[in-house]
DNA sequence: TCATTAATAAAACGAACGTTCAATTCTTTC
DNA sequence: GAAAGAATTGAACGTTCGTTTTATTAATGA
């Protein structure tokens, strides 16, 4: 047999896209086989190549898009405003809601980058630099105005977005804790953690930010 | 050919955890063959079966070890002292000394949990909650004393320990920072983080724990 | 309606995988 | 110095892997 009816091109990538970043989020990259993601799909093994050249073609899409969608996020999230505690509110706002949506592509770009061959894996790298450089940028105008008090902004910086992202290793929906709850609880560690100064902290960036899974 | 000069079990096995840790670190748990691993300890991947039935029994015994001594390095850095800032500085002091001189069992611990079958998985992860309820118990009784101000001792706690094990992330050695250095600047974001009670903090305990890689 | 193209199935490829087994040699013990 | 046990090799087993090739059908456009 061949072609089936309702076949279609756009639709197949979609579900070749979803099916396999929620399996290589589950059971990891080299773990998950082709014909494990062709019967996700449903479809034979070999309709995948049609969509993707080769395995670690697919899995750089997937981490591709992901990096991107984040920066992307970021940018249409960030506030007009200069104000460091403003801008550190935005981007701890927005840093979980995102990450906290879209949590399976995020272990797979967190976890699968040993897979990458070394230029692709240079050019996720760069993408997160990008995005690591947006806090640390926001860090060091804070301390300059003694906004903040954190001293090392590098240190301070990963110890951020560790904390933030490690959101999705526990954090279930439907559980005793909302997603603006976790949000709120983060917001506060974090203004401590950066030594905020207390007074006019009042007006955060309060639209919570929302992603399609 | 069989058995050669100087062969012994104790250290060929030794051997054996070692490769296999690093391996894992590196390339992933899927990603590294028996063959690969008999390689890199200089034997016959046939070798390797008198040690440990299987791969998923290698795996298994490695982050059993490591979880086992996360809990006991705890237990012998803990302080006699009942105060809630001398236990907290004792546990971030333990929590990074220790992670950062065996990254490569920590990376193996905490990413490759999937590859365990149910039960393992589960007596593993049984391991990790009594070390973080050690964490959280100082929590709590530091909200109590009115030491802390941390509000939520869950997500205070998860928070915590996403951020210091990150280090392993990014941090290596004969950078421009120091194991001591990290610490240093760690202890100073987690006080501020929970919130605690300026004024007499400065009896930390700066014996900084020593392990082997 | 008929050619063209897009989308898939089915089968096969060689390579690599975890694992087993028999044979062989080193080491220890008496 | 011979017997017993420990340590390892080399070859092989069946399975699964990523990928390719070829054939076949559905949708599309003139």
């Amino acid at each position: 047999m061949a072609r089936t009816t309702g076949s279609d091109g756009e639709r197949t990538e979609a579900a070749i896209r979803d099916a396999a970043t929620a399996l290589i989020a589950r059971h990891g990259y080299e773990a998950m086989s082709m014909r494990q993601l062709a019967g996700e799909v449903g479809v034979q093994a070999a309709a995948l190549y049609r969509y993707f050249p080769t395995k670690e073609d697919l899995l750089f899409s997937l981490m591709l898009e992901h990096m991107e969608a984040l920066l992307t996020a970021w940018q249409e999230a960030r506030p007009a405003s200069t104000r460091p505690q403003v801008l550190l509110s935005a981007f701890v706002e927005n840093h979980i809601a995102f990450h906290i949506a879209r949590r399976h592509s995020t272990h797979v770009s967190n976890m699968e980058l040993r897979s990458l061959s070394p230029e692709r894996l240079t050019r996720i790298l760069k993408l997160r630099t990008t995005y690591e450089k947006e806090l640390r940028t926001i860090l060091r105008d804070g301390a300059a105005t003694d906004a903040f008090a954190a001293d090392d902004i590098e240190l301070t910086a990963m110890a951020l977005i560790q904390m933030m992202t490690g959101v999705i290793v526990w954090f279930r929906p439907d559980e005793r804790l909302s997603v603006a709850g976790v949000t709120e609880t983060y917001l506060r560690m974090t203004m401590r953690l950066v030594g905020a100064n207390e007074g006019r902290e009042e007006n955060h960036v309060h639209q919570h930010a929302e992603f399609r899974a």
